[in-house]
DNA sequence: ATTACTACTAAACGAGTAC
DNA sequence: TGTACTCGTTTAGTAGTAA
């Protein structure tokens, strides 16, 4: 995690790149740092004596200002920089979204669906894991996050085939990778002919969650969405 | 100019934006982001205020968090960080490179050559501006300089096609936009078969740089080259 | 011209706590 | 649970100045 010291660095290396220090050397005196920094040249001065201490940039001083060339260690930063950017302004889709909700004892449905093997196999294929035979379900309680789920639906999914049998006829189920109390990869799903209205989610996952994470009904679990790339 | 109150600022923005709140509505409590922020609750409690009243971001407290979504102030400010940093990260070359050198008197050759019609025509046409018939001489002293100058050549440039008359042949002549001691547009040109070494810069501009600036053998001049887009 | 030290001032931070 | 206030502490910033 980048800590508020590292901030200032990033944002005085930042400029620095700007004036030219970004894979070349630029001569930059401390006095005209400062003023596109808008701060003074002593702290200009430190700075520079601080990013040429974390290896980020390299400095050689002359009688009529610094030589400064950003080290690989800079490069690296503005770039992680960049990419963190990159993914929030050209991304569809917010990286993560987290929901809340309630435990609570559904019919005991999740389980039949779950079991039928032309759905478990694609679980395997498609999520990676073979569910175990059960839902977690989760009641919404805010309309925060009732809300939230709803706009959920337009995201990509990864989609389970229906099918059909002798009997009756399997729907196609969405699914949506989540982390589940910041512990257990599993997924949402989400069936469009669903029993449940939008305020309930049905979770899956490699392990028996009520056991793992020792919940009962009335708990509140925190769910993260993540976003298919 | 970004001063150092709003850095901050701006990277708790970009953790906001990450955390869910870019074009969409995020429940952020102030100790979560307090713990992505690597700072405390109270701090992060703070930043929330100030985004707040910048405009940056709309906040609503419930019970149980922050609902909050980063304004459209918001949004332009981290896209005007990543464009900047776009601009850094994709750019071939740095996008201005400043150089240093003493004015000095020529053998005035440069007046005989700019005035040429062939060549004139061609300034207006692709620097759009019609050339003062003289070129204003700077001898670049520090090795730092010439070094510049030298990674200059392989620099993208504006090309100004040679010719011949009765008489002889006329070379081609590389033209690098620069603006003169921070104030006047003109261009730095390099003739491919220059009298000169590559520690002298011949510079031309709309007007009398000499005059307009009061320029006297012995001054120090600095220009900005710019590189083209 | 520069850089950067020391001594001081200003501001950001966070512990405690009210709500 | 939450947010956000006060207030003492810590940290960053600047002025003056030496080299």
């Amino acid at each position: 995690m980048t800590d508020a010291q590292e901030w200032r660095h990033l944002f005085a290396l930042l400029k620095i790149a700007e004036m030219g220090a970004y894979k070349r050397t630029a001569k930059i005196s401390t006095e005209y740092l400062a003023e596109k920094l808008g701060a003074s040249q002593q702290t200009a001065s430190r700075y520079l004596i601080e990013l040429e201490h974390t290896g980020w940039i390299k400095r050689t001083i002359t009688h009529e200002g610094c030589l400064i060339k950003i080290d690989s260690a800079g490069i690296a930063e503005l770039q992680k920089l960049y990419s963190n950017l990159k993914i929030l302004m050209e991304a569809a889709y917010p990286p993560s979204v987290t929901l809340e909700g309630t435990v609570f004892t559904g019919l005991g449905e999740g389980a039949y669906y779950i079991a039928k093997d032309h759905y478990r196999k694609q679980f395997m294929e498609k999520l990676g894991f073979d569910p175990y035979p059960g839902t977690l379900n989760l009641k919404l309680t805010s309309d925060y996050d009732i809300k939230t789920r709803t706009e959920l639906e337009a995201y990509p999914a990864v989609e389970v085939e229906g099918f059909r049998n002798e009997d009756r006829t399997f729907g196609l189920v969405k699914c949506y990778p989540v982390m589940i109390g910041n512990k257990i990869r599993g997924a949402l799903i989400s069936a469009l002919r669903s029993h449940y209205d939008v305020s309930v989610l049905e979770i899956i996952a490699p392990v028996c969650l009520r056991k793992h994470l020792s919940l009962k009904d009335g708990n509140k679990v925190k769910i993260e969405v993540l976003t298919l790339p």
